[in-house]
DNA sequence: AGCACGCCGACT
DNA sequence: GTCGGCGTGCTC
């Protein structure tokens, strides 16, 4: 080693001696720092911890003259720091928690998002608690028997997915369940066919309702083999559970966006299910999305892949198109047998109902008589009600279509503190150009109308239109998981809707006209979700289940659903993606900062070929110049500068926070953003 | 973030 | 000469 020789503390008892081999550790300090410091650091080890300072291990270290937390990377003879080394002061448990995979895993997800490797790892590894490392067990059991899989014969090719899974070929692929598919069942299928060859799995859905349900299905099947993780465990639980992972006890793991770094041993499957919604983005730094983590685990680990849902995501569409994944749907028969009935109706033609009370709940008569009809036959009726909210943003006074800027397709809004005084023209919410002259892309029209969100029909409303019938509410304040198979009126908001015994009868999807209206990137692709998840819980329409959807026939997602075609609607909404600079057609980042950061960055950044860059605009509060303390910067690159892109704003970080931490902040793909 | 090193003004 | 201002840079 490099001259290092230990520094004498004053006031300390014993002399301290390095270990006689390898000595020098080489550790991930965790703590939120500059990036520049996103490195790992020597530290010597003293012979008494020699035994418990493997390669993985949590340390105890001075850094910065502070005791902190780190993650002990690998031991080595020498160092190539020039300067007086510290010691390990700690070894908290020997348990080996950062592995060689998890630690890859760390990198590669903070090398594609731009972050920081400890900022990864916090997210990966759940805090210690130390009686649970003595009770999580350390053994697995024997693989357990090869389910049945007749579920999945339905689909094509999808017997042929499961024995390539079975006999560990990376099949990866994009499924479309089909409406009413009891998808926990047939993800839990897929699991067990990868334990029962001996492989560990790994399946991660958006919220904790859905991940009862898979947890049931995979314990059916898999007994104590299967684990639930999810971040709200209490601590010593789930550290428990995510040590039965890690010492490979557990091969089978089900559980919320944190799961996504599950150190599953030998990874045969990994699932993402319904990767359009917005849980599996981890809203922490450096913001990385289960279908991103999980598509490139599976890379690495030669595992399968499915990417699910009852919708489609541009995301999914492109993973498929591009030949990475296979698709994975039914023959157009069998979703036409599975399917319900979907009527769209358009403000124009609206019919209201006569009865004065459905006049008064402003239900079509199409929707009231299906709803009338399926309570009639005894089953329950879904009316899925957008949440109440409020978003000032621009549409086409005419066709509705939201108001895009002309030169680089973002959003258009007024903006903000425009009491009194001239209105100010409408301006792009990204590049800052005001736009005074706006004209639809769509139908040509040159007037703007502002949009509002979420104002929905109420449930006492619906009770006054169906008078003895019973109304249940399921959202935000209290989700219901299951609703029997009897006659009531079900209202919910989007993603809250109960399984119904049996299927719902009829649905009901209000206000779909606002719903597409929303000033987000992904209005159309999110609405059509909501759709898809509420109307895959009703019947067959040959056992007379019916959806009414609130929405003018004529528009794409609208006809995607009436078809039953989340496929087509994705590869649209990709097409269109492309046209107009959007991931994930092009990778895009957003960087926070002050005025004076985001201009150093311009001036240093060594950013790729194709970067175009949209900015800054101002962010919060303004001035009287239009300044602001704030501002973010857009940038975008072809989808195969992504990395350089990551890289290169990751090096632009360091050269700036040299001086003061956190000064800029950066996301890659920002979809909630946009 | 804290903490050390370093290069110019007011003082004994 | 030398005490100390806080600008600049580093953190094993």
């Amino acid at each position: 080693m490099a001259g290092a020789q230990p520094r004498k503390r004053k006031g300390a008892t014993e002399e301290r001696t390095a270990a006689a081999h390898r000595p020098v550790a080489r550790v991930l300090v965790d703590v939120p720092l500059p990036v520049h410091l996103d490195r790992p650091f020597d530290y010597l080890v003293p012979d008494r911890l020699d035994a418990d300072a493997v390669p993985g291990c949590r340390v105890r270290v001075r850094f910065r003259g502070k005791l902190v937390d780190g993650y002990l990377l690998e031991r080595n003879e020498t160092t190539d720091f020039q300067g007086t080394l510290s010691w390990v002061e700690r070894v908290p448990s020997a348990e080996p928690v950062l592995t060689p995979e998890l630690l890859e895993m760390a990198r590669a997800v903070a090398t594609r998002y731009g972050g920081m490797l400890a900022d990864v790892v916090r997210l990966a590894i759940p805090p210690r608690h130390a009686g649970a490392e003595k009770k999580a067990p350390r053994e697995p059991g024997p693989p357990p028997a090869r389910p049945g899989t007749d579920g999945w014969a339905r689909y094509q090719h999808g017997q042929s997915f499961l024995d390539a899974l079975h006999a560990g070929r990376s099949a990866r692929a994009v499924w479309q369940a089909l409406p009413g598919e009891d998808w926990p069942a047939r993800l839990a299928e897929a699991a067990a066919t990868a334990a029962s060859a001996g492989r560990g799995a790994l399946i991660v859905v958006p919220d904790h309702r859905d991940l009862q349900r898979v947890h049931d299905a995979c314990a059916g099947l898999l007994g104590d083999e299967v684990v639930a993780l999810a971040a709200e465990l209490a601590p010593a639980e789930r550290y428990r559970r995510w040590l039965a992972v890690l010492r490979g006890a557990s091969r089978v793991v089900v559980g919320t966006r944190a799961a996504m770094f599950a150190p599953v041993h030998d990874l045969g499957f990994a699932a993402v299910w319904d990767d359009g919604d917005d849980l599996h983005s981890y809203p922490q730094v450096p913001y990385p999305h289960t279908r991103d983590v999980l598509t490139q685990r599976a890379h690495v680990a030669g595992a399968a892949l499915i990417v699910g849902g009852f919708a489609r995501t541009a995301e999914a569409a492109l993973l498929a198109e591009s030949g990475w994944a296979h698709e994975l749907v039914a023959h157009r028969t069998e979703v036409r047998a599975a399917a319900p009935r979907v009527t769209a109706i358009g403000e124009d033609d609206t019919q209201l109902a006569r009865d004065p009370a459905a006049r008064a709940a402003r239900l079509p008569s199409v929707g009231f008589e299906a709803a009338r009809a399926a309570l009639g036959a005894g089953a329950p009726v879904l009316v899925q009600v957008p949440r109440r909210g409020y978003v000032p943003a621009l549409a086409c006074g005419d066709c509705r279509e939201r108001a895009r800027c002309r030169r680089c397709a973002g959003p258009l809004a007024l903006p903000g503190g425009s009491e009194g005084g001239a209105p100010k023209p409408a301006a792009c919410s990204w590049c800052g150009a005001a736009e005074a002259a706006f004209k639809c892309g769509n139908c040509g029209s040159r007037r703007l109308r502002a949009i509002a969100v979420g104002a929905g029909r109420t449930a006492e409303e619906l009770g006054r239109a169906f008078s003895n019938v019973t109304v249940r509410t399921s959202g935000a304040g209290e989700v219901l998981a299951t609703v029997p198979a009897k006659p009531a009126l079900i209202v919910c908001t989007p993603g809250a809707e109960p399984v119904a015994e049996g299927g719902y009868g009829a649905a009901l999807l209000l206000d779909g006209r606002t719903l597409l209206a929303r000033p987000e990137l992904r209005a159309a692709e999110t609405t059509l979700r909501l759709w898809f998840d509420a109307a895959a819980l009703v019947r067959p329409a040959r056992d007379g289940g019916r959806v009414v959807v609130m929405a003018e026939s004529s528009l794409q997602p609208v006809q995607a659903l009436v078809r039953w075609d989340p496929a087509w609607f994705a590869s649209l909404e990709l097409a269109e993606r492309a046209e107009l600079g959007f991931p994930p057609a092009r990778r895009v980042a957003a960087v926070d900062g002050t005025p004076e950061a985001i201009e150093a960055l311009l001036d240093s950044a060594d950013l790729p070929d194709s970067a175009e860059i949209l900015g800054p605009v101002p962010l919060g509060e303004v001035d009287e110049d239009g300044n602001s303390e704030r501002e973010r910067l857009i940038v975008r690159v072809d989808r195969a500068e992504g990395r350089a892109l990551a890289s290169s704003l990751h090096a632009a970080q360091a050269i700036r926070a040299a001086r003061k931490a956190a000064e800029l902040q950066v996301r890659l793909d920002p979809l909630e953003m946009l």
